[in-house]
Order: structure tokens, then sequence, then C-alpha cells
DNA sequence: TGCAAATATGCACACGTGTGCATATACTGT
DNA sequence: ACAGTATATGCACACGTGTGCATATTTGCA
């Protein structure tokens, strides 16, 4: 076993040892909890002491680990963050914002579901195996398996982009009712009539309480949706859509898409497939209001679905969970905004 | 210390005791190697005992300590990855697809780095506190320093986006001396002839390498270049060179630009404040081939980078490294590929 | 000088797991 | 029946760190 490697490269493929506070110890001739107090800012060590450790660890390259200062402190100090598809430019605007301010916080991010829409409940199992500070699940499926294991390891969950009222969890969501209710409202205020929704896939909390919002809001306004089309909240879903939508002689003179990236395809196929005039002969807004929105080749009028607020409660939530892990769980709503740009 | 808290939820901040494999041991009422030894494929454990103490284990929500197994098995099972700014698209778009593969060798990804350009020293080295499994370095910017601590502490560094020739450092990278040599030749044989170069920060060594290319493919040529400008890499940067490059009367016919988000921007400059016919009055070529060029509003034509590839190579030296800890680095040059589209 | 408080230091335990070793039991083949 | 092998089980150690406790030394103060 261990003791047998012990030598040294014995045979390949084992990984050598890591240099350690005892070999540190050695070095300097003190002991090994002399070391240990010497990366402590109040210990008592004296300076000279430390000094002579500090020095004999640089020769060495000593590093504390830290999977063995977390395995006896109960802080690891390790945040997972299950991520949506990091093409998705919202989402992927969101986890670097996210990870930075982890960082800012000395929490490393493990991050996992870079590509896929939906991440296995295994793969969140396995993930906890590691005893995480925090989860923060950033995508629409989280299962109750899910939440009920980080509960049973004590692992405090944060659930980003959908509304989830169980046990101690905290979840925050922008409100995407009233988000459909301000891009309806202006759409019918600039005196549209013949308004459809291109929507993403609805197994997503979000695509839920958007296309509710906007049936909602347009019943309010005593007018019929024109139609309801789902998609897939990608920029090609959308500009598919579009060709659908927009190839009759019955065109809408108004959609409002579920998100930014099918807003975009559709604009894009409005303006290179049907030559069509936007905003005059149609108006469009998107939602999330991803950076792309406004680049001038878009100039994409959308409601905001705001990164840095959404962020900034996450980090919130998370330092007031650290401080106390019992307390009940928060739900937080995040307002949203009409962004007026040139599609509209 | 510790055994004080043992009672529980004492006072409020203390995370509380996680289920260990003893605790289940207890209930199941067999000894803990039992139970350790459930979780292995291959270990001498009767089949109905296993049952219980899976059973046991379920009861309680059990979950091995990847921690604790890391600290004595050597595998953490934890690779970091160093980003760069994720709002680049294309460093998205390789975190992501790596993310996704490294989990399927069941590594999990620290990642750190999601908005800043450059890292710093530090927080590399902090991070290095962790027995990382593997370090995948993704950005411009490795000092000696962070290879030398990788070194040291005999962790596998793996050098993304640049060539480091440094004892056993594996690095890969495209070979874009050879992608702008192509660019400029697609150019050329086109018939322009007042051909500029639209470039990002020089700190980076693609840019570095871009930049060299053009020149090195034009003296080739012997044609003079019609200007070499600095930018940062982004749409926005892209933009405003475009308008500065765009507003004189003597325009350039055709530039080559050293990435894809700048080359976007330059082409909605020309399009959107000059009105300038793409590519009949002016031809545009960007490098990366991120996902955003192939949309039918930009159909830009430009330099593949491939990201499939370049994730492939990172988890065959991944793999590599892992069977021979010690083996010497490798260097591995990607293939680049003209992808012509409409700008050009 | 004398005494209390502050500083310095080492021992030993705890964190939770995997597994070699020794030992005990069941099974197989002659 | 018996030797030889496969299976089962518990003990105890190792992984690397932080820190309470006990003890030794220095400092501060009257």
């Amino acid at each position: 076993m261990n003791r047998l490697r012990r030598g040294g490269n014995s045979r390949p493929g084992a990984r050598r040892r890591r240099v350690t506070a005892a070999d540190v110890a050695r070095l300097a001739g003190v002991s090994r909890s002399a070391v240990s107090r010497s990366y402590s800012k109040r210990a008592y060590v004296s300076r000279e002491k430390r000094e002579r450790i500090l020095e004999a660890a640089e020769i060495l390259g000593y590093r504390p680990n830290a999977l063995a200062a977390g395995l006896n402190s109960r802080q690891s100090n390790l945040v997972a963050i299950v991520t949506g598809n990091l093409k998705n430019h919202y989402d992927s605007e969101i986890v670097g914002r996210l990870i930075n301010r982890l960082i800012g916080l000395e929490k490393f991010p493990i991050v996992i579901g870079g590509t896929t829409d939906h991440v296995e409940d295994s793969e969140i199992l396995e993930l906890l195996d590691y005893p995480l500070d925090a989860l923060v699940v950033r995508a629409g499926s989280v299962t109750a398996e899910t939440a009920q294991a980080c509960l049973k390891l004590q692992v405090p969950l944060i659930v980003s982009g959908r509304i989830l009222e169980v046990g101690n969890v905290d979840s925050l969501c922008c409100d995407n009712v009233l988000g459909s209710r301000l891009a309806v409202g202006e759409l019918l205020d600039s005196g549209r009539r013949n308004i459809g929704y291109l929507g993403g896939d609805p197994k997503f909390f979000s695509e839920q309480e958007r296309a509710l919002g906007f049936l909602t809001a347009m019943r309010e306004r005593r007018v019929e949706p024109a139609f309801m089309t789902q998609s897939d909240f990608s920029f090609d879903g959308g500009y598919q859509a579009g060709m659908q939508i927009l190839k009759g002689t019955a065109r809408p003179d108004a959609v409002f898409c579920g998100n930014d990236a099918m807003a975009l395809g559709l604009l894009t196929a409005a303006r290179t497939a049907f030559q069509i005039r936007v905003p005059n002969e149609l108006a469009i807004i998107g939602f999330d209001d991803i950076e792309m929105a406004q680049w001038p080749c878009f100039d994409l009028s959308t409601i905001r679905n705001p990164v840095d607020a959404t962020v900034d409660e996450i980090l919130l939530l998370l330092e007031s969970r650290f401080a106390d892990p019992e307390r009940p769980g928060r739900t937080i709503r995040l307002a949203p905004e009409l962004v007026p740009r040139g599609t509209h």
C-alpha cells in the first residue's frame, strides 16, 4: 500500500508525494505545529522562527494542503455551480460574473454542465461527494431528489432562475410575468394589435412564466394573441421559427420573444430572408438584455433580466447562509426593466 | 474545539457534522471498513451485508466524503481551469466543451478567471493549495513562477492557446502563422491589394503570432500592408476601430482581423455607419470561427481555430499525463482552416 | 526582586476515508 | 477427509492539517 511506494517513483502512474508541513519542519528544525501556526495570522510563533520556516517552505515549494485543512475545519471553500448551456449567452454572462465574485469571497467554484441543457441527477449527486460550502444551481432542472440530497448533506442550496419554496432552500428569479407585461404594454401602446409570442422550451420555469405573463397581459387588454410558437431559446431556433412565422401573407405586426437569442434569430430572418423593415413593419422585443442586444447591427428592444443584481443577491444569500445555516429559505424576485431600443 | 460542538448546532455559524461512514456502520450494525468496502466494486463483502449497509446509507443520506478519500488516495479528481474572459465567445466555447469532457472523465473542474483577461499569480497560487490532478491554463498569461509552482507541487500543467516549452509542461496552440497565411493568400488571390490588419492586445501570444503571420505572408507576396491597427479583441473594439479605419477617403479593400469578435464589430461599422457593401467594396476575414460567424446576418469568412480538436487534444494530453507523470512535455500545433463565407 | 500576564512550543487528538494485514469461514476438487 | 483456495471481516495505520491543552519561557509592572 502507501507505505510501499514511500521511497518514491516506484511504478509509473503513481503520483509522487506532495511536500508536507512535516518536510518543512524537518528542514527548518522545528516542530510540525510551528509550521502550521506560521500560516495562521494570530498564532504564537516567534518572528525569527516564522521567518526560518517560511524560508524553508519557499525552498521546498510548500503550500498547505487545502483538502486536509478542509477536512478538519469543515470548510472546503468549494462552491459548486450547476450551469445551463454556456452557449446560451445569458448563462455565460451570469456564470462568468458569479465565478468572479466567488473568488473575491475566497471560495473556489466547481462548475458543471457546460454544454447540455439538463444536468443528470447522478452527476449532481457525485458532485455532492465533495463537502461543498454551497451549491448554486442555475438551470431549470432541479429535482426534488437533488434538493433532498443537499438537505441531508447539510449543503446550502441556492436556486437561480426559478422559485423553489422547499425547506431552507434559497431561490431567486426575475419577475418574468411583470417582464412580459411590460413588453405587451409597450407594444399595445404603440399601436400594434397583431402580436405573437415566440417562446422556448416550456420545461423551463422562466419560459412558463414568460408565456403566462404574455397571455395574462393580453387578456387584460382584451387583445387576442396572433400566435403562440414554441422554439428552443437559441438563435437558430428563432431564425427557423421566423422563417415559418413570416412566410405567409398574414404577418404579425409584432413578436414578443422568450429570450434575446431567439429575438435576434427572428430579427435576422425578417431582415435577411424577407426584407421586412424593423420596426416599421414588424416590432420585436426580446428578454434578458444580453450584451449582443445593444450591438448596433441589432439594437434590440428588450426586457432586462439584471445580471449584476442577480449575482449580487446570490452572494448576499450565500453570506447570510454561511452566517446562519439554519435560517429558513428565502425567495427573491428581481425587477425586470424595459430597455427601449430600435426594434419596436 | 471540535469536540465541544459535537453535541450539535450549539452556536450558529458552525456547520453541522456530515453523516459519516461510522454513522452508517453503527446503524447497520457492522464495522466501518465494511461500509467503506461496500462502495468499492471488487471488495469482499457478502451480498446481504452490502444490501443492509446501502439501505442504512440511504436512510441517513450518506455519501463518502471525496475530500477524505482524496486525502489518502492522492487523487482529488479536481482539475482546475484558468480561463480568459468568458465574454470572449471563443473562450466560453472552449471552456464549456472542456468542462463537459472533464466530467466525462470523472474529473470535476474548478474554474477561475471568468471576467478578467488577466488572472493574478496569487490567485493561481491559492488554487494550488488544492492537490489538483491537473491545471489547464487557457489564457495568455502564464508566468514562469506559476509554472515553477506547479512543477514543485507535482501538478501537471497544460497550457492552451500558447506554446510554452518548459520542463514537462504540455502546451498546445493553433498554428496562427499558417492561419494568417491562409487569409492573406485568399485575399490576394481574389485581387485585393490594399489590405490592412486589425489586431488585439499584443500581450497575447495568439495576437503576436497572427500579426507576425500577416506581415510575413504579405512580405512574401511583396505587398505592403495598408495599416496595422491595434484594438482589444472585443466587438466594441472592432467597431470603434472600424469607425476610424473607414472614415477617410483612402479606404482599404480588405481587412484581416485577429479574431472574429473584432471582425464582426468592423463589419457592423462598415454596414451600419458607412453603408459599405461587403464584400464588394470591402473584404473581411476573421479568426477563430465562433458560432456567431455563421449567423446569416454576418456570414463571416474566417479562419477556423478548431474548438473540438483543441479540447480533444487537451484530454489526450491529460490522460497520457495521468498514465505517466514523468514524461517530458509535449507541444502540439493544431491546423487552422479557411472557412470561406460571404465577407470576402 | 517578585508576580502576573503574555508569548512560545510541542504533544496528541480529530477530521473521514481506503486498504494491507491477519484471521476466520465457506467452498472446491481429489 | 483433507489440503488448497476463494470469500468475509475487523483492526489499525496512513493521508496532512489545525488546534486545545499543558508546559516552558519571556515580558511588563510596581
